[in-house]
DNA sequence: CCGTGAAAACGGACAACGTTCAGAACAGCG
DNA sequence: CGCTGTTCTGAACGTTGTCCGTTTTCACGG
């Protein structure tokens, strides 16, 4: 038809990534269709392989926002906060206060794999990177001396371990400890993995 | 037709579990479909649906085993050994060996979820809770005279977090840290955390 | 050996999914 | 008005989970 409405691509590209996380949020990752996108921003189909490559194109945009929503989150919550410990334990409790907040977003965030025969997305891996940096930055002044190798080592030990917690949160395994509040887990994993690392 | 081939009902269960386990291995949590299965033992689609109630019956049949698995995967690894501490370390080494082995095994025992219109399955529960336990009475030499709750929330945030590094690792969001032997890091964890406890 | 009824298995149907693409419908220009 | 090129549609294809009417086969009674 030829500019049928008035939506730039651009436009329409917003709206489609709104939409989907409107969809993701109310139904989860696995009721979230192109059809359901299409129909919510009244575009066919076809149109939204104009915009996104394929699903998982769309996906994978969506997951780089929620990756920048957990980072600006985490930036949030620990800002305010002078003492590097207690920082720490902040961003791990913002961590599993946004995965229990975004359960859909977060899951898909971490469930979600380009097929092989897409290329890998450098702003995605970015994204994610900048993420733990922001806890290797705070974890520096607990080793101090210490070689970047390190600090980054065991900057991901420690996060990955705070993932994982978040991780069986919202995966709903976790319902055998009979404990709904999660920063419980994430403070005591924080201060006494801190208190090792002095013991060392 | 009444009895065509020589399978009971439940040699054509043992049958379709293990050729759908074999499909998940080979394909993925995303390629293993009902049709599938059912070629792969020779009989049609109706036919499955007989034998379970759904594909979500079917998966989670597949995630008690792989639960089950992982158990005895654990106990292998960490018999022979008499110190708490490294028998902790290896039950965390053991973990994540179990989750680069078998990854699509893995992250469907995670990512999958029961319909909420399903009832839970408390056999699959238990099977987790187990698999805590196991953490929960190595680490116990650790913390004499802790009470149990405590002693059970201690093992929950180690274990968590023992469960972040596995499924980082195997979810691929891990490569920034460039590191490959996942080991490490697990090592560092437990004897960090430990150390944190020994301390405190 | 044949007939009958119940159990077992098939196979086609349905809706929804991702993806593609020929052609229709428009905007702007001359 | 008519032409041109972009934009958009709508139908199609193959695959999915799920259901159910129909057919086939077996075990048993006569």
């Amino acid at each position: 038809m030829g500019r049928r409405n008035q939506h730039s691509r651009e436009q329409q590209r917003d709206m489609a990534i709104a939409a989907a996380e409107l969809i993701l949020v109310r139904e989860g990752f696995g009721g979230l269709s192109m059809r359901k996108v299409a129909d919510a921003i009244g575009y066919t189909v076809g149109q939204l392989y104009l915009i996104f490559q394929n699903q998982d194109d769309l996906l994978a945009t969506i997951n780089e926002r929620t990756t920048d929503a957990i980072y600006g989150h985490l930036r949030d919550r620990s800002e305010a906060i002078d003492e590097p410990l207690a920082r720490l334990r902040a961003l791990a409790a913002a961590y599993i206060e946004f995965a229990q907040r975004h359960p859909h977003r977060f899951r898909m965030l971490f469930e979600h794999q380009l097929p092989p025969a897409m290329e890998p997305r450098v702003s995605g891996e970015l994204r994610i990177k900048r993420m733990f940096e922001l806890v290797e930055s705070n974890l520096a002044p607990l080793l101090p001396g210490a070689p970047p190798a390190r600090l980054r080592q065991t900057a991901a030990t420690l996060w990955g371990g705070v993932h994982g917690i978040a991780a069986l949160a919202v995966s709903g395994k976790f319902k055998w400890a009979g404990n709904r509040d999660f920063e419980r887990y994430s403070d005591e994993l924080v201060s006494t993995f801190a208190a090792g690392l002095a013991a060392g």
